[in-house]
DNA sequence: TTTCTTACA
DNA sequence: TGTAAGAA
């Protein structure tokens, strides 16, 4: 087949069929004679890949490498591929959203005065931009499995014997953290128990332990996390939940899809700015008189800060520096109770264990 | 006529 | 990626 003919079956330009085989997602023979290049059906057969991916907004890029992993037969890296595409999308629904929101700011100011109200625009414009840095500072995130590698050597810090899952090596590397650990979980259940049968989502479910005892305790089960590695591990122990890739900025879920919302030791990975995102974007795709479940360090004073940071520190001081990277990042659970309130949630909050507490809110 | 390459938008 | 130009 010559560029032309494939390029009317595809309905493409034969420019564009060019284009990708300059950047590398394609490569015909030529003819001898004339350099006229011959598309075989295997070469048909990439275009239409590349076509399909391209509709879903795949970058050139990314279908690039998509399709050597193809080439390898890496299967499950291509499917990898589409689910964070899958991800990206939602992602780039949460900014449209954003921005759709900030426009409306925009003519309401431009709406309610004479003149162009120039400065305010440029505000608003200003916290639009700084909202979506917010988000895609996470972006960066993304390949967070690199980072596993880091993991990785932690958990061979752990006898193989203790070593059954990534939590049971935090267990052995750090006791006082499995007690709240274990204990808010428990404590979860029992607050959610009474929603058997209902549609629950575990955010940053980690290797899905939460959300496994949740599904055991009859509950409908979903959970999302930003590392394939993580999801990977917990598809190995929990068949019948629906694992998604995604991030609490923007979950990879639409509106009101869930009775139960909930996260367990997740959200200290974020900063504070990004909290309240996030908590916009639990809510969102909570159902209306659906609950959200979080538990986390949630220090509220600077003393308890300080004894949990030492009894972290005399735990374990090999493993202090993921250690200390994990409660880097604190969540004042007073202000996220603030917050609640502020948009009319009746929220509760517990405490389950040293520095760890349980809020329960209803949408 | 068709395709190719290259430059530019 | 689209368009344009010059060459094979």
């Amino acid at each position: 087949m010559l560029i032309n003919e494939i390029s009317r079956k595809l309905g493409i330009t034969p420019r564009a069929i060019r284009f990708y085989e300059q950047k590398g997602l394609l490569a015909p023979t030529k003819q001898k004679e004339n350099g006229y290049r011959i598309y075989t059906d295997h070469d048909a057969w990439r275009l239409q890949t590349i076509i399909s991916l391209r509709e879903v907004g795949m970058a050139l890029e990314d279908i690039r490498l998509t399709l050597a992993k193809t080439d390898l037969n890496r299967q499950e890296e291509v499917l990898n591929a589409l689910h964070l595409q899958r991800s990206m999308l939602f992602q780039q629904w949460s900014e449209m959203k954003q921005i759709i929101a900030t426009m409306d700011q925009m003519i309401e100011a431009a709406d309610s005065s004479d003149q162009l109200p120039t400065e305010l625009l440029y505000e608003l414009a200003k916290h639009n931009k700084e909202l979506r840095e917010l988000r895609s500072s996470w972006r960066d995130h993304w390949d967070f499995d690199h980072k596993a590698s880091q993991f990785d050597e932690l958990l061979l810090s752990v006898p193989a014997s203790e070593m059954k899952d990534v939590n049971s090596a935090i267990a052995v590397m750090n006791p006082l953290m499995t007690t709240a650990y274990d204990a808010a979980q428990s404590k979860i259940v029992e607050l959610i128990a009474p929603y058997a049968g209902r549609k629950g989502l575990d955010i940053g479910t980690g290797t899905g332990n939460l959300a496994g005892k949740l599904q055991q305790a009859g509950l409908t089960m979903a959970a999302i996390d930003q590392s394939q590695q993580m999801l990977k591990l917990c598809a190995a122990k929990f068949a019948d939940i629906q694992l998604k890739l995604g991030n609490v900025l923007a979950i990879p879920y639409m509106d009101a899809e869930f009775d139960v919302v909930v996260s367990s030791f997740a959200l200290h990975h974020l900063t504070e700015p990004q909290r309240e995102l996030a908590w916009r974007e639990m809510l969102r795709v909570l159902k209306p008189g659906g609950i959200i479940c979080l538990t986390d360090y949630m220090l509220e004073a600077p003393e308890s800060e300080e004894i949990f940071l030492r009894n972290l520190i005399s735990s374990q001081a090999a493993q202090l520096p993921m250690m200390h990277e994990q409660v880097e990042l604190y969540m004042v659970h007073s202000e996220l109770m603030a917050w609640l309130q502020q948009h009319a949630m009746d929220a509760t909050t517990q405490q389950v264990g040293q520095d760890v507490y349980v809020i329960t809110a209803q949408k």
